[in-house]
DNA sequence: CAGCCGTCTTGACGGTTGTCCAAATTTCTT
DNA sequence: AAGAAATTTGGACAACCGTCAAGACGGCTG
């Protein structure tokens, strides 16, 4: 009998300290997601915990409550990222019936990325140069690559499926060759320049038949 | 005789001038390059100028005297690395005779780089990434990408020539996918991943000869 | 030699940073 | 309802930042 309602209590204890962690957990997404915020706009080298404090509904205190350490609030920043960027492009290889639905899909997306994230996206690319000179990030960020390179070759593997071929690259090297073409597409568009966003999917829409 | 002594010592005071002038380029320069050892070991979000005199046999104040600000320092630092990194396959292009030394001397810069001035081409990557965020880094970085398009197509184009053919490539395509598989390979490699250079001269190996 | 000029050193400044903490407040448990 | 625990607040702290300026130094000119 004893033992039975000490087995129960343990159970409720448990099932508390379950609850109590998926709350603490959730709220370090909240603050991570007002960080990217402050993130996007000013990169990594001119943020800090205040002034994303400042831009966000909290106060300073709280990011040391749940977090340990500033690269323990951007490590999280990173990986909550992931969770988002990496499925982008699913639904469109999913519904896609035939190449042009899924190349013009692909590009309308990509089009939508560039224009209304590129924030974002820009903080991806300083994160990951970040992870060149701080070994704390490198785990996260060679994780994601590997998302996006798998999320590349998803388009590119169906892509060439609906044409009966297989693609005629390595997964890596056609990440290598779709991130470059996207940064160098990032920073034109972000200098104001117009041709960056046409440029870019010429040069897709050339590339892709040939190698897949 | 007036005019012509006026003349005269207008030219010897427009001379000096140069002289000063060169005198404080080359100091610029010197610094820059000072500059540039701090910031390729911490990168640019944790590098301060104080760090950077400490790092030298320089005080920090002279940074102050020789530049206006901490951004122009950095500004200049970009531009002098530009001029050392355009120019490191040109004497492989030039004295290939066919396309195996080619193929293999660029291969062989390719570790080689990759080995030993890692540091530089992190930063390189990092402040390709500040120039999405300070706009003031944006041209001159932008001339950098240029000039490294160029330079990859360089050896395209003497390579397909040496086999009597075109590359089947736009220049920025061919830059972007060599940049992203340098990049990537980068990374790697500074996370300690043994088989990071390997697989990007596997890689290499096969891409070459099938675009041009 | 005196005076000037370009160069450099040194220390001080106001502001910002990450971190920490004591107290206040809210939430949960009993 | 009362006490305990979790959460939040806002301020204090030392360290550091970029910038600046007063002055020292050394060479050159007159």
């Amino acid at each position: 009998m004893a033992r039975r309602a000490t087995g129960a209590a343990q159970r409720v204890v448990a099932a508390a300290e379950v609850l109590r962690d998926e709350k603490f957990n959730a709220r370090r997404i909240e603050l991570a997601e007002a960080a990217l915020e402050t993130l996007g706009e000013l990169g990594f080298a001119r943020t800090s915990l205040r002034e994303i404090a400042q831009n966000s509904a909290f106060t300073h205190g709280v990011f040391h409550y749940y977090f340990s350490d500033k690269l323990d609030l951007i490590c999280c920043c990173v990986r909550h990222y992931k969770a988002k960027c990496v499925t982008r492009y699913d639904e469109v290889v999913a519904s896609a019936q035939n190449r042009d639905e899924l190349m013009e899909g692909f590009l309308a997306k990509l089009t939508a990325t560039l224009e209304t994230e590129a924030r974002m996206h820009r903080l991806w690319y300083d994160l990951r140069s970040q992870a060149m000179f701080e070994a704390a990030f490198r785990k996260d960020v060679l994780e994601i690559d590997k998302s996006l390179e798998a999320m590349i070759w998803r388009i590119a593997s169906r892509y060439a499926e609906l044409g009966n071929k297989r693609p005629a690259s390595s997964p890596a090297a056609l990440y290598a060759l779709f991130d470059g073409l996207f940064q160098s597409a990032l920073l034109r568009h972000l200098a104001d320049d117009k041709k960056a966003v046409p440029d870019l999917l010429d040069e897709v829409r050339r590339l892709l038949p040939t190698i897949c």
